[in-house]
DNA sequence: GTATCTGCAAAGAATTTGCAATCCT
DNA sequence: AGGATTGCAAATTCTTTGCAGATAC
């Protein structure tokens, strides 16, 4: 795979991010230092990156992927606001090798529930 | 919310399924019961389902959603074939309380890698 | 030099939604 | 009766892709 301008700053704006951007706010961010960069080749270089661990993807509800650094945390998603609070306190459960004969890569571990704020507004009713 | 047919139908199939359907592959198995189901349908009471906690939706790469009984299991997925193993023998995580002031309502954890036919496939080359 | 990558725009495809008719309770 | 649910079909919208030109190595 080849070195491109537009691969690097991709993968700058994600680890510079705080936000979990989705595809489009990134490519909005890129267009900030590459005025003609496309939306596709955004696209194309998330999924580069994916593949090759070095960004990871969240699957949120309303079907909108959005990127992570590759840091080890997970996250907590709260299903009446959709905001996200990275969590790194907790011991992060560790499958490195095989699990029968299938060779583990990867755990991922999400928290899904109702975010202080959402609770608050709920109790006022 | 009230009882239907549809919604009931829905829920059994995926009850009584080992292969994680799709929404589409659900709609097939309706139609065997209620000719004139729609799709639409389908997906109305896939998410009703899901927001009431009767069912899990898994996030696939491919964006096509899957969905699973509501067991306590989690999944390990080759990210060669797609291939989907359910997996009861670990301890499971269980954040059953609160973290910081958010209320935790689920864990989801799915396990990444190449499963053993993949593998095996790739030694070969 | 050449295979990979990009920009552009169109295509693709899963999911959602508007509306009138139907069905539960 | 009356509001929730359905069937139908069109709309929505995120993501992918084909192609010609540009670029990295």
């Amino acid at each position: 795979m080849r070195n491109t301008k537009q691969r690097d700053l991709v993968l700058n704006i994600i680890n510079e991010s705080c936000t979990h951007p989705t595809a489009e706010e990134i490519y909005f961010e890129c267009k900030k230092q590459i005025k003609n960069i496309s939306l596709g080749t955004v696209y194309r270089n998330l999924n580069s990156l994916v593949d090759l661990r070095k960004i990871k993807r969240l699957k949120m509800s309303n079907h909108i992927d959005r990127f992570d650094k590759e840091t080890k945390h997970i996250h907590f998603i709260c299903i009446r606001c959709d905001k996200i609070i990275d969590i790194y306190e907790h011991n992060i459960l560790n499958y490195t090798n095989l699990i029968g004969k299938n060779k583990v890569l990867d755990c991922k571990i999400s928290l899904e529930g109702i975010c202080e704020e959402c609770l608050k507004k709920e109790g006022e009713k």
